[in-house]
DNA sequence: GCCAACGTTGGC
DNA sequence: GCCAACGTTGGC
């Protein structure tokens, strides 16, 4: 299994949202980044991904699910552009911030810090572990 | 195929 | 609200 961060504007798409959908969950549409895309393509149902909130909170806040693989995103005709579905998990006890991300050492190679701007991005499995505990949930 | 212009994103 | 960074677009 791998791990994801999936980020968004709370303003767009919030957690509170994402909840809201249950188990159904809902296509991760609307992305138009080549990368963030081929990311996507590589998901298997069932990995796991945080969510992570941009802009005025910038922490993450929850975990999610992939529960369909990479189909047409149904927000546009153009044929290059794919998306996920994916499911709320479980809540993060404690969201944990960008601060906090970037004062840990053994986190700062992730994408988040690096390339602020990817939507969609993988999460190393040591990574997960880090921000798991950080947000007081079980791995 | 290159490159400049533009729009968007996100941190501060 | 500002600004820097980045990716995409379109003209040549």
């Amino acid at each position: 299994m791998k791990y994801w961060l999936f980020k968004s504007e709370p303003s767009t798409w919030s957690w509170d949202d994402q909840v809201a959908k249950g188990n159904a969950g809902e296509e991760w549409d609307g992305v138009r980044n080549y990368q963030a895309r081929n990311f996507m393509r590589e998901m298997a149902l069932g990995d796991r991904g945080f969510f992570y909130h941009s802009q005025s909170e910038k922490a993450v806040v929850g975990i999610v699910e992939v529960c369909a693989k990479a189909h047409p995103d149904s927000t546009t005709d153009d044929d290059r552009w794919e998306c996920v579905d994916i499911r709320a998990v479980e809540p993060l006890a404690s969201p944990v911030t960008l601060a906090t991300i970037k004062a840990r050492p053994e986190l700062a190679d992730m994408p988040l810090v690096r390339s602020p701007r990817l939507s969609v991005q993988p999460v190393s499995a040591s990574e997960w572990q880090v921000i798991c505990q950080l947000g007081g949930v079980e791995v």
